[in-house]
DNA sequence: TGGTAGCCGAATGTATACACTGACGCGTAG
DNA sequence: CTACGCGTCAGTGTATACATTCGGCTACCA
């Protein structure tokens, strides 16, 4: 990898970090021990404990009293709040462009973006699921800037970060879901509403739009785990869950 | 002071960095040296810099490019999306105590509350500033558990820990505007009006009432800006603002 | 005289060494 | 046999030492 070259050792560990605990290798609640864990991410101790640190104010670690850290667990509560918080968080973004108004051009940036989703999505009958996954975060990226404020940008993607409740969390894996692309072209639906009050100024609709849109990964979330329980340990993040 | 002793060394770097930062002590967009930081603290660059992360996440900060960080400056668009935020979350919270409901005693305690604040600005004619601070504190404190989620509660403080949107930003001084009692008065009414909401299950009006509640803060900072120039050095946090 | 290249210094990012606290285990006494 | 106390040690929190990079200054050339 070329570009590891530029990346930065607290970079390396906190992608390395995120990556392994999303991955199932520590049980949820388990202590992580920082000198294994540096040996194992070939950075020291320094750089990882400041990618523990991010990865405490993302919510996927959770920080002892008496020291150290531990593999954050969630229940279903626990999601539903944070699907709750981005939908609350990304209808702001998108009632403050509404309110605010954005420029014709990003308008055309947003409608070119969703014709290509749309295309992915009516194709034969085989979906690019990457190309959707990669289309709809930039989508997510795109609704954060339309406000047109730096803090709200920073708020959208803070939530968009977290483990359980990003616009992809719980996406891959649901090939297996017969209508799942039925879902597909709902959550697509929604966004080109969204875009639609957006450039009508209509706010308090662009943000409940996006509200009921973040709603989506709860059905996501509960499929799956209904689904099948040996896709846990296949499905990035779903091993931190807890039942119930 | 006794309790310095149990306090870590990032606490007191943490700490001591908000208040110099705030305090106006370096000029808003300058670099902060980590070695005479350090020092000056009295704590090593370690925990120093763990503090500088903190303060970054906050918002207090900025990262540089090329290394190390610089104190942000705000412009009132800047401020005013922070108080958005914040109505945005404890309106959230607000809604979401509404509609899963709250135990009676919650209720009462937050109701204790408020009459101990209506008694504090109801008094013959000197209100006693430092107590209603704290106690307003103690009920954004409260509404932020009301919820009833960990995640939510952390988002509320969060909010309300940014340097230019916390429910007593700006609170202090304002002791020189002539109608600044009545201004506390009716933000006390809407402390009222959002526990009845959050009692009678009324999720949209919690919600909008908290929203409005903290566009108070719009009215303090914009108050205080245009009272004395010269409060900016006095007044912690004021002299980040930058003239628009 | 202005601009550019190269070097030097300072300050950050990273690694490592040290200190101290909390936990586990072993031994002894009741 | 159990319970309490002490000692050891693993592991975190902190300090410091090292390396690398960025910015600034100077000197030289056009």
């Amino acid at each position: 990898m070329g570009e590891n070259d530029r990346m930065t050792q607290v970079e390396k560990a906190i992608i390395g970090l995120r990556g392994l605990v999303m991955s199932g290798e520590f049980d949820a609640g388990s202590r992580l021990p920082e000198v294994a864990l540096a040996e194992r991410l070939g950075v020291s101790r320094t750089p990882l404990r400041q990618a523990m640190d991010r990865l405490v104010s993302e919510g996927l670690l959770e920080r002892i009293e008496s020291g150290g850290c531990r593999v954050a667990s969630f229940d279903l509560d626990d999601i539903n709040d944070a699907i709750e918080l981005r939908g609350v968080i990304e209808g702001t973004a998108a009632r403050l462009a509404a309110e605010r108004g954005v420029d014709a051009e990003v308008i055309a940036d947003a409608r070119g973006l969703l014709a290509r989703i749309d295309e992915g999505i009516s194709g034969p009958n085989s979906v690019d699921f990457d190309l959707y996954v990669r289309l709809n975060a930039r989508f997510h990226d795109m609704l954060a800037q339309m406000a047109g404020s730096d803090l709200i940008r920073r708020e959208v993607d803070r939530v968009c970060r977290h483990p359980l409740a990003s616009p992809n969390a719980f996406l891959r894996g649901q090939e297996i879901i017969p209508d799942f692309l039925a879902s597909l072209v709902r959550a697509q639906g929604q966004h080109h509403a969204i875009v639609d009050a957006i450039e009508a100024r209509e706010g308090a609709r662009a943000e409940a739009l996006a509200r009921e849109h973040a709603r989506l990964a709860r059905r996501n979330f509960r499929f799956l785990r209904d689904a099948d329980p040996r896709l846990a340990t296949r499905i990035p993040g779903l091993s931190l869950v807890t039942a119930q």
